[in-house]
DNA sequence: CAAGATATGTCAACATGACTGACATAAATT
DNA sequence: AATTTATGTCAGTCATGTTGACATATCTTG
């Protein structure tokens, strides 16, 4: 049925593009990785998705709840540097989210224009079922993994990503700023 | 300014939910590979959105090209095998690349009903350019990493995907079916 | 060969989750 | 008192996904 070339890639020309652009240049390239991050993390991502549409919820859901959860308090604008979405987009999601009782503002003590959200017990109950499908084929995928090779992967992964201006979240992952997470 | 409480979550309590559900297992879960995994992915996908707008064009049509250059003369049906999306879905963004002289179609030698699908060399030079973005974090996440470290991460992101019933491409990624990609 | 299955393409309607721009309110800061 | 900040909201748009229906060409099968 099926009959892929298998010939990796650049089989038309490895020369020049048509406006002169260099063709990629495959042999330097990490197809590997590449798609391996692609298939992992459809699939990562995959496991949840399924689950939220009993509750009719989207990714859009889980990510707010995910970090609402992690870090109680969490201001409505390092949700916004966190997901790096608008408010608008956030708000449309926030507000379901309020209104059917899985998340809580509580106004800031110090300044009181913020709004500190906190997950309810429903929102903690969410997060968990969800975290669960996602550490479960994590745990599978270390099974044959000993601890030094899941630092090397911790490595890996954190120096995937950005560390120029980090976010709150980020903050605390990395340890960066004055403060520190207590791990 | 910002100060997130950074008890990492389950203050609120850890017993029932609202509907009997059992609070998240904090303990268990595997919240630092969850929360690295969403990061490393948005930047490294991040790369390539960045460029992308230049061309106008969204995350959908870069998925398209790279399997397209990578895997030439796959099918349509392979395609939508791998992105997962509905042909509908896909033959928007097929239409606009093929207009736009990035993609070729090539009528079946076997079987004429089949489109097969060819990167030309503009769309070469569109994935190479993408691919080199990536390649460039991937290479500098690696940097410190010996080759024994970088297999345990191939391993990790292997088993981070799901196995039943696997496409074309992940068939030739995995080596499995009667057909083995010649690495 | 006729009938059915398959591969692809297309029309129409709709949902989600992004976006921009503008504006409103309350509270903090200067 | 004036300005800035944190948040919320209205209105419109775009990208990308969905379902359902249908058309066309081609392959397969009885």
């Amino acid at each position: 049925m099926t009959d892929i070339n298998f010939s990796r890639g650049a089989t038309t020309s490895d020369s020049q593009g048509a406006e002169g652009v260099p063709a990629p240049r495959s042999g330097e390239m990490r197809w590997d990785i590449i798609e391996l991050l692609f298939f992992a993390y459809r699939d990562f991502v995959g496991d949840a998705d399924h689950e939220l549409e009993a509750f009719g919820f989207g990714r859009a859901h889980h990510r707010v709840m995910h970090f609402v959860y992690r870090y109680p308090g969490l201001k409505v604008a390092d949700l916004l540097d966190v997901l790096r979405i608008t408010k608008q987009s956030l708000g449309r999601v926030l507000k379901q989210l309020l209104d059917e009782g899985y998340i809580v503002q509580k106004t800031g003590n110090n300044d009181r224009r913020q709004r500190l959200l906190y997950a309810t017990p429903k929102g903690e109950a969410l997060v968990g079922k969800l975290a669960g499908l996602q550490t479960d084929r994590i745990t599978s995928a270390l099974r044959d993994i000993n601890p030094e090779g899941v630092a090397v992967i911790s490595q890996f992964l954190r120096a995937m990503i950005d560390r120029d201006d980090p976010d709150k979240v980020l903050e605390a992952i990395f340890g960066t700023g004055s403060k520190k997470p207590r791990e």
